[in-house]
DNA sequence: GTCTATACAACGATAGAC
DNA sequence: GTCTATCGTTGTATAGAC
């Protein structure tokens, strides 16, 4: 067995053993499936990726039936941000940060991010940087989320040339004002007000959003 | 001379030490010891952080004794700032890159970084953002070197206005890149040719040196 | 009784073996 | 090409909580 799912309580061989709890209906209370599959997609999608998890293994992981994934969370792409624990719900950020000017775009997700950062004190970005910068399994489903959730919701919607080299300059001026601002804590960005760190910043997400790369 | 094996700061000498060619006390096998303590002190932080290592640990590992680190170094705080700034000379690499076109220093800039990043293999850069992430005095240590060296030696030689600002918004784009490139390794960033990614950073570096800020 | 969490079967798509 | 295995997903019947 490998040393992931090793460590979870329960092993996902019930077939022969014991008849266990695979009746049909609502399980006896105390068994929470939604927690359990939570736990069993962190392990999964930590250890073999989002493309090599499999929506049937974490279901198995967790003891419960596949189609449970669908009914607790809508899909494998729900159930692997969920997984994520992010403070925040990307999906309904981008919802409301996405109309609008496309030419204005950069200065709605930059001034997003300073709101969002600033409201938590920065302390989720600074814990999601170091479990990023501590695990790789982190910095993979990380990477793997930014992919799947910024670039294929996000930036390929405005930006059909490159997107991908679109979302990851993005990422890079976003993730180094978080770095500066709330980690390195550099002065004046650190203390400076929203509109000015929109005014310096923005132009350049707008730049990677929609103009020349080179 | 080579900016890249920095000029090691000698040992501390007495304050009323004859000027260089006198030599106090025994001085041989010295500089073994002062390496040996480096590279412990590099592989230690690294794994462990600046928190997780301890001074015995990397004494130990260096197979000299714990005070050999305050005799060297000064103490644990030194001891990181040098195992920090030995894989580059900032120094050295400042007096490279400066002379030049001030209207293509960022050119010059983000090629260096990439240069030497990339010859690291992205490893220390990666260790000290997990250290500056975890640890609030790394953090106060690496934000110090950013604005004497970074700031006052550097930025404020070609931008005269507002050159705090524009050395924390460098500081933004150029971690930012490293924080995508070396630490979330997001494509197609991570595999990108030094001249794509010095295209698409360096006018975002350039505007921050010379250009206008809003 | 109603409600719903659950298990099971099956569907269309896809990838690889032969 | 066909066959097979497996994927994510959907429909549906049922057992248990309410």
């Amino acid at each position: 067995m490998d040393p992931v799912s090793a460590t979870r309580p329960s092993p996902p061989e019930p077939a022969d053993a014991a008849p266990r709890g695979r009746r049909r209906g609502r399980r006896a209370g105390g068994a929470d499936t939604r927690d359990a599959l939570l736990a069993a997609a962190r392990a999964e999608f930590a250890e073999r990726g989002y493309e090599g998890a499999t929506v049937r293994r974490i279901a198995e992981v967790a003891g419960v039936d596949a189609a449970m994934v669908n009914h607790w969370f809508g899909g494998k792409d729900a159930l692997f941000t969920a997984s994520l624990d992010l403070p925040l719900d990307p999906e309904a950020l981008l919802a409301l940060v996405l109309p609008g000017d496309p030419e204005r775009l950069g200065e709605r997700i930059t001034a997003m991010f300073l709101q969002v950062w600033d409201g938590a004190g920065g302390g989720p970005l600074v814990a999601m940087i170091r479990s990023v910068a501590t695990h790789p399994d982190a910095a993979r489903m990380m990477r793997e989320f930014v992919s799947r959730v910024i670039l294929d919701r996000f930036v390929g919607a405005v930006a059909p040339d490159r997107p991908d080299e679109r979302a990851a300059l993005c990422a890079t001026q976003i993730l180094g004002l978080g770095m500066v601002r709330y980690v390195l804590r550099l002065e004046p960005l650190a203390s400076a007000e929203h509109a000015e760190v929109v005014a310096a910043i923005a132009p350049t997400v707008q730049r990677y959003l929609t103009g020349p790369l080179d």
